[in-house]
DNA sequence: CGTAAAATTGAGCTGTCTCAATCAATGTGG
DNA sequence: CCACATTGATTGAGACAGCTCAATTTTACG
């Protein structure tokens, strides 16, 4: 399924990304990957793909010769054993580089699930490269998120490693808090939240009904809450000093 | 402590990461590092220092404008907990990049402990980064070397958060030989081994005591076993089964 | 409105931890 | 080269965080 699109919407196509200020497409945008040294038009050729919730977007070491990045919806990246358990490795919102990897192997390492519906794009990861070592902006922005993809990763560690399963849960929730809040998506001290437990468990190495109860818990001490689709923090300063 | 450096030791100094064929060091001497299109003499420029076993090489956060490669000895990289607890994200071997991080942010994003007594490199990033750019070669090595320390931090995200203990431990051990069978460091069907088994609850993330206990078992079971500074792998197949 | 997916609840179990004591190994100074 | 000091390993008893299984209710969605 390719989703429609009817205008250049700013360019890439990529309105959402641009809207919230976030992430690679604005980046290509603002760092002119336009100019005519990046290449024949100086486009970096990439394709727009739309995705149904609950999906499976790709799987664990497929062939790519692109860079994905999220435009509209939530994904995450996982991994998955030969028991059938995964371990998702992080949330994907719009606007983020679903993964790095593709510039440097001709695969995917991971596995990526869609959430919530939305779309992605693939840029080309020869022409991206070549963008990277013309422009040292380019270069600074693209490394730098590959930077912060390991760092999310090491903090990922810590928690799976060295914390307890309410800390880590505390921790998830403000990460994903204090990403959405950058973008000013905090709303009513209420953010969007199309995670199910399920999802929660699988990034936090729990059981799905374990996160039930301790969600329960945070619900009884006005800690915070789940409902609809939107997580609402009732005590934010309660929940840091529980996230350590 | 500066170690003693009398000769030019193949142009780096640094004999060994050159003779076990690891990593940065002869990475930048095959790739031509001297020419002079590299900057001012084309040398990047690095400097040698020692470390004293089980002392801190370097601090969490700590500012840092190079980057790090052992030339010999075993360190660990963490990070660490204000309740005093430490994750180990990865032990680094002779020859490797402790972080790539000062690469693209001025400051080591990790902390860094010694394990036996050794000594390292500092590359100063902003010429490393001027190399990376100017060649391609040293591009893909370079940053495919940030690439793995991604791949690794995730296989250890699903190792902790959806593995047993055991099938953990097993992972580490397998993971270490066959970096060191690699290098050709196998012999006689074992490997220097100078992890403590507070090395390996702190990677794993499990108790000291809980080490002790399935090191135990993989003893009573012929799988493998530590002793002295070395371990031996008694039973490969059983090992590579448990680790699933 | 009906069906599938998700969340909740309770009972019982187990993998891993804590605490504490002992023993072995390693390193250090006299 | 020995005696001591320090660091690391082992063992056992008991506790508990988080799991499994299974039944039930709630929510989401075509």
């Amino acid at each position: 399924m390719t989703a429609p699109e009817s205008q250049p919407a700013a360019k890439l196509g990529c309105a959402n990304c641009i809207m919230r200020g976030l992430g690679l497409c604005d980046m290509l945008v603002d760092m002119g990957w336009e100019q005519p040294a990046l290449g024949e038009q100086g486009k970096i050729s990439q394709h727009k793909r739309s995705f149904a919730p609950r999906r499976s977007i790709f799987h664990q070491n497929e062939p790519m010769d692109s860079v994905p990045v999220v435009c509209e919806g939530w994904a995450a990246s996982a991994l998955k054993l030969s028991n059938g358990r995964r371990q998702i490795l992080s949330f994907l919102l719009p606007g983020e580089i679903i993964a790095c990897g593709p510039l440097f192997e001709p695969r995917l390492n991971v596995a990526v699930d869609a959430i919530t519906r939305g779309c992605y794009r693939l840029f080309d990861s020869a022409q991206l490269k070549a963008a990277i070592s013309v422009s040292s902006a380019i270069f600074d922005k693209i490394l730098s998120a590959c930077n912060d993809e390991k760092n999310r990763a090491d903090q990922l560690i810590v928690d799976l490693g060295r914390r307890t399963a309410a800390e880590r849960v505390a921790h998830l929730l403000l990460d994903i808090w204090d990403r959405l809040d950058k973008s000013g998506l905090v709303e009513n001290n209420r953010i969007e939240f199309p995670l199910r437990q399920t999802h929660i468990a699988d990034a936090t190495g729990l059981t799905p009904v374990y996160v039930s109860k301790l969600m329960g818990e945070f619900h009884e001490s006005g800690i915070a809450e789940i409902s609809g689709r939107a997580l609402q923090i009732t005590d934010m300063e309660k929940l840091r000093r529980l996230a350590a």
